[in-house]
DNA sequence: ACGATTTACGACAATCGTAACGATC
DNA sequence: GATCGTTACGATTGTCGTAAATCGT
């Protein structure tokens, strides 16, 4: 068994089984390819792959479990690469954030300029996406690490940390009669024409879905899915709406906000990783500069725990 | 990357850093060991191992998580052949179970009987060991699965499943006073001398760390590890003695027994697995026939989610 | 001087690419 | 006939084991 060879089978299942493309995309020759596979098929006594005569219809029961473990090696493998490549280039490499508009606009702008600064060398690329794609993007490996608001814990193969919550303001023009109150209620809201989020993504269903739990009938006349074009038509007088505090700054003369975090159900900053890769010093270290609570300590641990299976094996209890 | 090259640093690190003797384990030449080594460390542009001119000191930092990766690659790889070694001999194999004399005694005896009928051509190893080595014994691979009482889940690296509650059982000679009783009271124990589990063993802490905690004051006259002992002490009338329920057969004329489960702790049977490495059929099998809720599909289910790692990775960022 | 690791060298085996063949749509 | 996979063969590369050299205790 060779590392080549589960680099095969990998690349054959990720071409839909076309060994010709397979070998085009690991520049090598086909030939080479389909040997080595059967190379492998007469190590393990197994067949792989599926074949009618000079056709691959599909894997065959074993070969799709062999491939799933073909892949944690190729991972753990990369996983060696990316820890040498770190302790050989210090303070080098990429990290590619995944996250949507409002975090990569307002919450990361800290930590990034942060970052760049401790970091000079490190690439840092801002994956933007819609926020419930987030998730499916690292679970992918498209990204280093996830920012984003609110997932549900279906993606097992993913950590997720918890960090702070996220606090909503109302946001009306100067001189609305809203403006300058300590707190209102859903009802009064409802009295006003509202810009909304786009009914798209979670957050713009969690706000409408909550007036109508409260029976409430609220009147929502534009939607946006950005909170700046937001901002911008509520000081135009379109309306009123219902923003992430931290779009706020204290600049906005020409708007008036209350704090409404407690009329809508409780929103968390979710940060999320693969456990299976390596996670770089400097990765860690943005997290915690994005979450100060998340040493890098305490990531190792929910990460060690995450990821099973380095434990000593002193037995041998291979066969030879 | 050569897998020999994991398999050659893997046995460095069990060889507690003697070339030589990982050489012989290995039925190879120093030298070639040696080599491959060198040639690893070039390709990753760093140095695995600490040397002083011709001696090796220990790892580097970053050979130490190196090593762990290349533990968790060759575990995988172990998998790969487990999966074509269970396609290839169906029903053949070996199965090693850890587990506790009274598990071994009693509770196993039934499946295990159902085991070697419905597969007679997996070997049956029972690996008997102290209750409170068992956990050790699954994460250091030495067995397929663990089966004990009351695990405290502090061994991350490892799947626990709880099974049913283990009852227990005051039992007293015929003719004692406390005979035929429905119920007893701790304290009416306490009047009676009494033959304990050896203090070595949770088990035996347990019933008197019980009595303490009462203020209740128990005389131990003699104390076993093993309940055919005790069993039989109590039968000549040293004493009574508490012991799970499982370990009465209606046979013993000589005792009489009192339920007493809720005067203690609840106790549950724990099996105990590894997530990282292949389930063989027969090893699930094994396990529901030992606690029929567990069901292959149910088990699958709770080892996939421990185990991440294996996502589709269509991505491809690995550097070229 | 002995034990252990690295270096040197030669034999062997494995891998890879090109070319030719067979089968399928 | 075009595409895709397998078989055949030659060149190159890499691996392994023996022997020698080097270093440390």
């Amino acid at each position: 068994m060779t590392l080549q060879q589960l680099r095969f089978l990998r690349e054959i299942a990720r071409q839909s089984l076309n060994i010709s493309n397979a070998a085009a995309v690991l520049h090598t020759s086909q030939p080479g390819v389909s040997r080595q596979i059967q190379l492998l098929e007469r190590e393990l006594g197994v067949p792989l792959l599926q074949r009618r005569k000079n056709r691959i219809l599909g894997f065959t029961e074993p070969g799709r479990e062999i491939l799933q473990s073909a892949q944690r090696m190729l991972n753990e493998a990369e996983n060696i690469r990316l820890i040498a490549e770190e302790t050989r280039e210090q303070g080098k490499g990429q990290l590619m954030l995944a996250t949507s508009h409002l975090h990569a606009r307002y919450t990361l702008l800290g930590p990034v300029k942060a970052f760049t600064e401790r970091y000079p060398g490190v690439e840092l690329h801002l994956l933007q996406a819609d926020p419930d794609d987030i998730p499916a993007l690292v679970e992918a490996n498209e990204a280093d690490v996830g920012i984003s608001t609110e997932i549900r814990h279906k993606h097992r193969a993913l950590v997720t940390l918890s960090g702070g919550t996220i606090r909503r303001s109302l946001i009306v023009p100067r001189g609305h009669p809203l403006s300058g109150r300590k707190r209102v209620a859903l009802a009064e809201i409802a009295r006003y024409p509202i810009v909304g989020y786009s009914p798209r993504f979670r957050g713009g269903q969690i706000i409408s879905q909550t007036f109508r739990d409260h029976g409430v009938k609220a009147r929502f006349v534009v939607s946006a899915s950005d909170s700046d074009v937001i901002k911008a038509y509520v000081a135009e007088g379109l309306g009123i709406a219902i923003v992430p505090t931290l779009a706020l700054d204290s600049s906005d003369s020409r708007l008036s906000a209350v704090d409404v975090t407690d009329l809508f159900p409780k929103s968390t900053m979710t940060v999320s990783l693969r456990p299976d890769f390596y996670p770089r010093r400097y990765l860690l270290d943005f997290i915690s500069m994005l979450v100060p609570k998340f040493s890098r300590g305490a990531m190792h641990k929910a990460l060690h725990s995450a990821h099973a299976g380095s434990s000593p094996t002193n037995a041998n209890r291979e066969k030879k």
